[in-house]
RNA sequence: GCCGUUGUAGCUCAGUUGGCAGAGCAGCUGAUUCGUAAUCAGCAGGUCGCCGGUUCAAAUCCGGCCAACGGCUCCA
């Protein structure tokens, strides 16, 4: 019989043959490194039969589908040595997952760090034992006897919830197996480049009210060197993570008296200001008008816009004078109240309303996360009250401004979601149509690309969410644009149309950085903490090389002030070396060196954070390449060329 | 909220079998006056998260609470 491969030639093999002899026939190569096929795009096992005509693709490890044979086949791996090590722990499930996998078992008793380690070293001696990895199939009563005789009670269930009466497949190594799908390795010797990565709790089924599980992760890679490169890569982001890098730098602190509400310290402060800036400028070209209501609200105001019963588990409560309060969690209710003031013309519309005052959401113990996720937090947001007219334009306005703002951080590639209709809503589906059909039209005649995620809008309308990714390649969403029928309704807003009669406005909710907080901890990682010289607390430390330059260093530092510069002296009583190492521990854009030669000049000899290091170029330093010695007006002049520019390079 | 882990000087961390609380960095003082990633010396620094218990004696053992961390659930 024939079969064809990727680059589209036939091969003769003989009748019956497996993938793993086609794979012998191509080269001896290949057929030791194939751990699975593909048959017809199907992922099957190497001793799988191939059909006449079948197109066959070999898998090995390098491959996408390779590496995920790898990491189920070491789920599997790993829940046998478990399962050796801890009799009586009950298997349920273990799915390959980004850069691994996890396997959750039924267990009264919680694996320690050190049980991990035991737990790899019995992997270890199984990898080396290479165990032939082998397809059975079972009926589905007898796949549920046998689990059933083993006591294993999830796997029962699991079987039970499978519709139909396929006979279901479990995968054998050794004495062990567990019912699954496939495919696998063709043995545990294949394996070996793992890592046990923690254990956690994990509810059966992803519900709270389930049992809880003991989950155990993994990662698993083709080779060592893989996995090396990952533990790398791992390290590389711990070195970013802006908890340590908001301690390191001096930006933010936390106290126990205000759990997950962050303090920002001067440094972290300037850049929250900063950014605030940043956003105003774009509203004071795009008309729109900050407003400062008040932080807390008779609950009364909750309750007429839902969020007293959709959102009070989520809300801070006060009682003064016998009368509740609640600590808003939005900005809406404020920007409605100040809507609702005056009696509001069609012309004056669309009315946009932003604000910057602080939100207080209740996040339940143990979700809160450094900056991202916080119960103390300003947003960006702005309410816009609108004709239905004035829908379209209005968020192809936003499309665009936002596009334009991710841009100057430099996210890549955003991605846009379309969150739909969800089962439980508000308004008629007309009403529904029309709003999801404005924002669809709005992205399609802006030529972005989106996916629709059904049901996931708000009840009272469908949203928009923007999601980027940052310099390390992990998603983030910001972003969000609303379409609100709702709360207008039921505050009974209205406008006096150019009919003379009463309209109902429609209200978007929308926010570009989403909250400031979780942006900040957001650009921190994306920029590891070196900001762009716009956004940076101090842009430039002035590094006088002996106190007898301190004077003229002072003096330096003052000019660059008044002209418009965050500078610092460092008047310590170092040498220029140490001074240097902590300006760049700290991340400052410009050290200007200043000693006998700039005095005498009238200049400060500029070295960047980015002007590299003797040591690490690993070659002669080239100070005439490094550094430019330049007027104090020209460094000026070229540190607010850069800021003006919001410019990311230095 | 749930499962697990952690909490010692400003920071990073050590602290053995229950027996006087430790280091490096940072800080302060002094010397040095220096040319592109750490000058030297000295000094000071503690409610061992908080509350209670066991003990002659607790950073150490036990209980409760608080906070943080890794996940789960949640993210309107």
């Amino acid at each position: 019989m024939h079969v064809e491969l990727p680059d589209g030639s036939k091969r003769e093999v003989p009748d019956g043959a497996t993938v793993a002899d086609v794979a012998a026939s191509i080269g001896k190569g290949l057929a030791r490194a194939a751990i699975a096929g593909k048959v017809n795009g199907k992922v099957v096992d190497v001793y799988s039969p191939v059909p006449d005509n079948a197109k066959i693709e070999i898998v090995t490890p390098k491959s996408e589908a390779g590496l995920d044979t790898i990491r189920h086949s070491t789920a599997h791996l790993m829940a046998m040595a478990v399962q050796d090590l801890f009799p009586g722990t009950q298997v349920t499930i273990g799915p390959v997952i980004e850069n691994g996998f996890f396997y959750d078992f039924g267990t009264d008793r919680p694996f320690s760090d050190e049980d991990l380690r035991r737990i790899e070293e019995k992997m270890a001696e199984i990898v080396k034992r290479d165990l032939p990895v082998r397809r059975e199939v079972l009926s589905r009563d007898e796949a549920i006897a046998t689990f059933e005789k083993l006591g294993e009670k999830y796997k029962v269930e699991i079987i039970k919830g499978i519709p139909g009466d396929e006979p279901l497949s479990v995968y054998r190594q050794g004495e062990w197996f567990d019912l699954c799908r496939g495919p696998h390795v063709p043995s545990t010797g294949r394996l070996g480049a793992f890592k046990l990565t923690s254990v956690a709790g994990a509810y059966w089924r992803g519900d709270e009210h389930n049992a809880m599980l003991q989950r155990i992760y993994g990662t698993a890679w083709a080779d060592k060197d893989e996995l090396n490169a990952y533990v790398k890569r791992v390290e590389e982001a711990k070195a970013r993570d802006h908890r340590k890098l908001g301690k390191e730098l001096d930006l933010f602190m936390f106290s126990q008296f205000a759990p997950s509400m962050p303090f920002f310290l001067p440094k972290g402060a300037t850049i929250y200001n900063a950014l605030i800036d940043f956003v105003r400028d774009f509203y004071a070209r795009d008309g729109y008008s900050e407003v400062i209501a008040p932080i807390i609200f008779d609950t009364e105001l909750f309750k007429i816009s839902g969020h007293y019963d959709n959102y009070k588990d989520n809300m801070f409560f006060s009682e003064i004078e016998e009368r509740e309060y609640g600590v808003k969690p939005m900005n809406c209710p404020g920007h409605i109240q100040i809507f609702a003031m005056e009696r509001r013309s069609y012309r004056d519309l669309p009315i946009r309303y932003a604000e910057f005052t602080r939100l207080h959401r209740y996040e339940r113990s143990g979700v809160t996360h450094g900056l991202v996720r916080v119960r103390s937090f300003a947003q960006d947001d702005a309410h816009l009250f609108v004709t239905p007219d004035q829908i379209e334009p209005e968020i192809e306005r936003e499309l665009r401004l936002i596009k334009e703002i991710y841009d100057i951080f430099d996210f890549k590639e955003v991605r846009i979601a379309l969150s739909t209709r969800p089962e439980k809503r508000l308004g008629s589906d007309a009403l529904w149509d029309n709003a999801e059909s404005a924002l669809e039209s709005a992205l399609k005649k802006n030529g972005v690309d989106y996916h629709i995620n059904p049901g996931e809008g708000a009840f009272y309308g469908p949203k928009l969410e923007f999601q980027v990714t940052d310099a390390i390649g992990r998603p983030w969403q910001l972003g969000t644009i609303q379409l609100d029928y709702a709360l207008p309704e039921r505050f009974q807003l209205h406008y006096i149309g150019a009919d003379n009669g009463v309209h109902q406005p429609v209200m978007i909710h929308r926010a570009i950085l989403g909250s400031l907080e979780r942006f900040i901890g957001i650009i921190i990682e994306h920029f590891a903490g070196a900001f762009p010289l716009w956004l940076a607390p101090v842009q430039a430390s002035v590094l006088p090389l002996s106190e007898k330059f301190l004077d003229y260093g002072r003096e330096t530092a003052a000019t660059l002030r008044k002209a418009g510069l965050r500078v610092e002296t460092d008047e310590s009583n170092e040498k220029l070396g140490a001074k240097i190492r902590d300006a760049q521990l700290k991340k400052i854009p410009y050290m200007l060196v200043v000693g006998e030669k700039e005095v005498a000049a009238g200049t400060v000899s500029v070295r960047k954070r980015t002007g590299g290091d003797q040591e690490r170029l690993g070659s002669p330093l080239n100070l005439d390449r490094l550094l430019r010695s330049m007027s104090v007006d020209d460094f000026v002049a070229e540190a607010k060329r850069g800021i003006a520019a919001r410019s990311l390079t230095l």
